[in-house]
DNA sequence: CGTTGCGTTGAATAAGGTCAAATAGAGTGG
DNA sequence: CCACTCTATTTGACCTTATTCAACGCAACG
């Protein structure tokens, strides 16, 4: 979660940017993709990213198509909505924000991926991106080239299956939202994203009831349907009710049943 | 749309439901899925399945994994969630609701698939279906076993990427529903909903002026997360304003260019 | 011809959004 | 290290919107 500090910056500033991106970005861009002494039996996000099904001899491996590795910097973008699909991409380490900008020129959250989880999936379709996914905290991202999947799919029908496994998790889970969306009231969304938070830093070895919020109120009520003040009120009143203890970003779970019991409440 | 009506009623109940089915699928369940004359080359669904892509030598391409098709009725389940998953659906005709039962009993609607769509993908992830499958209108779909799209797949890079093109797709077009869900006021959702209908309507050849809504205001109101009654008023606001006219079920979009100018408005 | 399910409409209510002000933090530059 | 600035957050008061509750109309069906 806190590695990667040790990043020289300031060289390599990529001018390619199919839109405005923000002035902070110039201050640190990140180095090119580089290949590295990549290993995928060393990956913290193997199980998730292969689920174990990789073949057994190592040539023809994991390995074999996963050849860069990229890091990011908190404020840059991995890749923009409109950018040319070439990868997939499985997060190492750090923290992301995956957005669509919509017609009237808002953005809207659509998930916040993080070590072990998998992005790019979207290009597919039309070859292009179809989201933005841009790092709210430093990491690093090994990079999957679409071209080397397929060929690694047709001789692997483990790899295959996976992959597919992936795409379908993604699928499934959308419609997680899109359940929660329809039909939750403010505060059991509010408590879901927290659970759902909680669950997801178990999965990776971090504290489940322990963390940091690593974006703003406001992106919590994009992702969630929400305006930021509802947010913050269904927050405050979670500590009011002893459910959680907050300051700022940094939260405590301190009665987990109970906020799942706010689950509940419509 | 109408086809299908010809059928022999009353035989081969099947009994083999993972939950309560409801009554009057008993009146006519359908025939069990046959070996046809199946021919993908005739298939409405065929450019949307695989887009042009198969390979030449017939034996080889996709008249191999397409090797049954199956009726379903009005009412009657195409699939339930938990049902162990087998196979890929491509609806030939019909209109369909694909939903999810949620924690509290209720139910919500994550889709309204119809021809030239492809359901199932939900079931790759867990081995098992996470949504339910039911026709609003008599249809039929084409069986395509997973285990055949495996092997073919792993033979044919363009299948491949054809299928990993419509699981992106899936994924892709949900996240227009997300966004929908989470920004939009109640009657641009509402318009949204009628010109995303026209839309397709038009893509299958069918007026994308004039149609018949096949769910209820309930269920439109579930993909929506609105209530039956809001997107009641919102049609009703819609005539008064002369973007639409509508008479129960069937309605004609009278303002296209109107009915666009709703979604605009937040 | 009553029953049942679907749809419409109205009035009251509650939930969340909007607007506004105060305050805390994080980042920046001296 | 400190002051300054900008952004994020919280909270209150008020307002808009959609939901809730309820009544009624319509159509299909036994």
């Amino acid at each position: 979660m806190d590695e990667d500090k040790d990043m020289l910056n300031g060289a390599n500033l990529e001018v390619k940017a199919p839109a405005l991106r923000p002035v902070y970005e110039l201050h640190r861009a990140s180095e090119p993709a580089v290949r590295r002494a990549t290993s995928c039996s060393l990956c913290p996000a193997r199980a998730i990213c292969f689920g174990g099904n990789e073949p057994q001899n190592s040539d023809e491996g994991i390995d074999s198509i996963v050849h860069t590795r990229r890091r990011v910097f908190r404020g840059e973008h991995l890749y923009y909505a409109g950018d040319a699909f070439k990868s997939l991409y499985s997060f190492r380490s750090g923290f992301f924000k995956s957005y669509v900008d919509t017609p009237d020129g808002q953005s809207q959250v659509v998930g916040f991926p993080m070590a072990g989880d998998v992005v790019g999936l979207d290009g597919i379709a039309s070859d292009r991106y179809e989201r933005n996914v841009v790092a709210l905290d430093d990491g690093e991202a090994c990079v999957i080239p679409y071209a080397n999947i397929q060929g690694l799919a047709a001789r692997s029908p483990g790899i295959q299956h996976q992959l597919h496994k992936i795409m379908s998790l993604e699928i499934v889970q959308e419609q997680v939202i899109v359940a929660m969306l329809g039909r939750m009231r403010a505060e059991p969304r509010v408590a879901k994203f927290l659970l759902g938070l909680s669950q997801r830093f178990a999965a990776r070895g971090y504290s489940h009831t322990k963390f940091r919020l690593r974006m703003t109120r406001e992106e919590i009520g994009s992702y969630l349907g929400l305006k930021l003040e509802t947010v913050s009120r269904a927050l405050s009143l979670f500590q009011k009710n002893g459910l959680i203890q907050l300051n700022f970003r940094s939260i405590e779970i301190t009665d987990l049943r109970g906020l799942d019991g706010v689950t509940k409440g419509i």
